[in-house]
DNA sequence: ACTAATATTTAGCTTTGCCTAAAATTATAA
DNA sequence: TTATAATTTTAGGCAAAGCTAAATATTAGT
C-alpha cells in the first residue's frame, strides 16, 4: 500500500459511508483535490489489486479487504489525533495535516502500542470514533444540535465539520468536548437558536448548530 | 525537501563525520543500498539546491546549507527513537526503520513539541548526541571499550555499531546505557578482554569491544 | 609512461502518480 | 427524441527516483 493508494482509499471510505452509494470519479476529483483522470487511473490500479469494485462509468465500491485497509487508515489517523492532542498538547483544530502525514507509518506494532499508551481510546479529538484493529467502528447515539428543541440540554460529543475556522469558532464560544449546551430558544424561519453555555447566552445560526454533535442524556 | 533527498543528506552527513573527507560516490551508493548512477543523479540535483558541492569524479561535500538541514533530519531520527524508547516501550534494537520513517513527517511545530514532551533529550537510546535546532552537535568525552586497559572501569554510553544483533548480544550480556563496566584483563594478542557487568564475569572480543562507547569517570 | 582495473558519469528505460486534451459515454432538457 | 451538457475515460506526456549498459575518467601496477 503506497501513501497515495492510503489516500485514495481513505477518502472513498469516508465518501462511501456520507453518500451511502457508490463513490463517483468526480466525487474524489474534488475531495482529493486532483482530476478526474488521475482518479480514473488510481481506480483501474485499485480494482486490480482487489480493494474495489470499479464499473466504468459507475463508480466504485470498497470489497471488504479494501473497507478493512481504508478502517486500517482512519484507524491510525485518529490515533495519532489524540495523540497529538493529549500528549502534544496541540489544539484540536491543528493535528489534521499532521496527522495525514503520520497516517502512513508503517509498523502494526507502532500503532499497537501507541494505542496502548494512549489508553485505547474510542473516540478522536473531534468526536469521531476510531475503529478497532478489525475495522468496526462504534457508532455513538449522538445528534446534532439542530435538532434539539427549546429546553433541551446536549453535551457536545463532536464535531461534524472540522476546518480550523469552525474549530476556532468553538473555542471562542467555549465549546469544546464535554461542555454542557442548553438550549434557550429556536427560531423557526432560520433554524438559529438561543443557547447557554457556562454563564454566557448567546445566538448560533443554523450554519453552527447543524455540525455540531449533542448527546442527550 | 523530498523524503529521497533527505535520506541522502543524512547519509552524506554521516560519512563526512566518519571519513573526515569530500564522499564519493561508490561510498554513498554503499550505504543507501542503491547504485552509483542513481547517486550522481542526485548529487546533480542536490548540488543545484546548493545543499552541497560536487565536482565531477571527485565526490561531494555539504554546503552549511546542507549540513544544517542533514542534522536537522538527524534530530528528528533521534528524538523520534527516544519517543519509541522512552514513551512505548520499544526496545532499541526495534526503533530504527520506523524512526527511518518518523523522520520525515512535516511540521516544525511538531518537533519543537515533542522536543519537550520528552524532556529535551541530549541522547538518542544508542547514546548518539541529538544535534540541536541550528544543527550544533556537542560531542560527549566518551572511549572505546577497547582502549581500556587493564582494572580501568567504564560507563556504558552508547554504541558505534547499532545493528539488532550487536545490541541483541549486549542485551543478553546484560549491557545497556549506564552499566559499569570493569576490565579484568586484556589479551594483547587478540584484543580480547575479560570483564565484569554487575556479579557476572566474562570475556568479549575485540569487535565487541571496539564498538561500544564508555566513559571514564 | 602505459596498460589494466576501478570508479564515475551518461544515455536510455521503467514505474508511480500526476497532468492536459481529446474521445466516449451518460444525463438533461427542449 | 434529439441535441446539448456534464461526466468519465483514454491517449499521450511529464517529473521523480530508480535501474542497466555503455562511455569516460581516474588510479594503480609494471
Ligand atoms: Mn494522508
Ligand atoms: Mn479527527
Ligand atoms: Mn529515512
Ligand atoms: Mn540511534
Amino acid at each position: 500500500m503506497t501513501l497515495a493508494e492510503e489516500n485514495y482509499l481513505k477518502t472513498i471510505f469516508h465518501l462511501e459511508r456520507k453518500l451511502k452509494s457508490e463513490v463517483s470519479t468526480n466525487a474524489l476529483a474534488e475531495r482529493m483535490q486532483t482530476r478526474a483522470s488521475s482518479v480514473t487511473d488510481m481506480m483501474q490500479k485499485l480494482a486490480d489489486k482487489k480493494m474495489l469494485v470499479y464499473k466504468k462509468y459507475k463508480g466504485v465500491q470498497l470489497t471488504e479487504k479494501g473497507k478493512k485497509a481504508a478502517a486500517y487508515v482512519v484507524r491510525k489517523h485518529r490515533l495519532w489525533e489524540v495523540f497529538l492532542v493529549d500528549k502534544l498538547k496541540f489544539h484540536w483544530d491543528e493535528v489534521h495535516e499532521i496527522a495525514e502525514q503520520m497516517e502512513h507509518i508503517k509498523s502494526v506494532e507502532l500503532i499497537k502500542r501507541l494505542d496502548a499508551f494512549l489508553g485505547h481510546p474510542d473516540f478522536d479529538p473531534h468526536g469521531d470514533p476510531i475503529p478497532d484493529k478489525d475495522g468496526n467502528i462504534k457508532k455513538a447515539e449522538k445528534r446534532l444540535l439542530s435538532e434539539l428543541i427549546k429546553n433541551q440540554i446536549g453535551i457536545c460529543v463532536g464535531v461534524k465539520e472540522s476546518s480550523p475556522e469552525y474549530l476556532q469558532y468553538l473555542d471562542k464560544k467555549k465549546i469544546k468536548i464535554g461542555t454542557k449546551i442548553n438550549v434557550l430558544g429556536k427560531e423557526f424561519f432560520d433554524g438559529s437558536m438561543m443557547i447557554q453555555v457556562g454563564r454566557d447566552q448567546f445566538f448560533v445560526s443554523k450554519q453552527i448548530a447543524e455540525n455540531l454533535y449533542v448527546q442527550t442524556n
